[in-house]
DNA sequence: AACGCAAGCAACCGCCTCATC
DNA sequence: TGATGAGGCGGTTGCTTGCGT
């Protein structure tokens, strides 16, 4: 489940403990939290007595304990969801979540790689995913394909054919495009 | 029943950003 | 304005589990 433990310049040498969470570590976690909040990540496993660091208290909480967390399969509207929005934003995990409660970043980009990845490729065209692979989230993204080519009357957006037959059409892509926009998470321009 | 392989997923690592001093 | 520390994020790892042979 978990890798074996390997030096950690945060964690070794504090003595800390790493590898998968026991029952009790979570007790103790979700009691402190839901009593004294998470202000500060890098006291919280002191004042809890955990041997963990802060990190590690902060993702386990985040990705596993918070109690809005929404487990279980993916829905058909969720993954749809995520294929546009990664098709816009890219690796951007973190972005794609907001829009999708009760999921975490670590899951949603668990889901792409395990599952969505290869829908992804026939889902759009294969030469826009590449393309993207070369576009971490730390560097501006070129919006892809039907995006930084608006449609003119020399270049008309073409539908993409999905798998179950129908199309995505630039309007699909413009709808998660002004989402994003309304919600001030509009994508970096390639060319800013 | 035993083995090998691939997929799924929890967790760690390291880098980046932002706030504070 | 640069240094520092903490939080956040994406990439990656490797153990577990399920399935095929």
């Amino acid at each position: 489940m978990v890798r074996a433990p390997a030096p950690s310049p945060c964690c070794e040498k504090m003595g800390m403990k790493k590898g998968p969470w026991t029952h009790e570590e979570d007790e103790i976690l979700i009691s402190h939290i839901q009593q004294y909040g998470h202000a500060n990540w890098r006291a919280l496993p002191k004042q809890a007595g955990l041997l963990r660091c802060g990190k590690s208290c902060r993702l386990r909480w985040f990705n596993y304990l918070r109690p809005d967390i929404k487990r279980g399969n993916f829905s058909r509207e969720e993954e749809e969801t995520i294929l546009n929005l990664h098709k816009l934003l890219g690796n951007r995990w973190s972005a794609i979540a907001s829009s999708l409660p009760g999921r975490t970043d670590n899951e949603i980009k668990n889901f792409w790689h395990s599952h969505l990845k290869k829908r992804s490729r026939t889902y759009f065209r294969l030469d826009d995913y590449d393309q993207q692979k070369h576009f971490s989230s730390k560097s501006t993204f070129p919006v892809p394909g039907l995006i930084h080519e608006p449609p003119s009357s020399s270049n008309p957006a073409v539908p993409i054919p999905n798998n179950d037959g129908s199309k995505t059409s630039i309007e699909d892509i413009d709808f998660w495009y002004n989402l994003f926009m309304k919600a001030g998470e509009a994508p970096k321009s390639s060319t800013a």
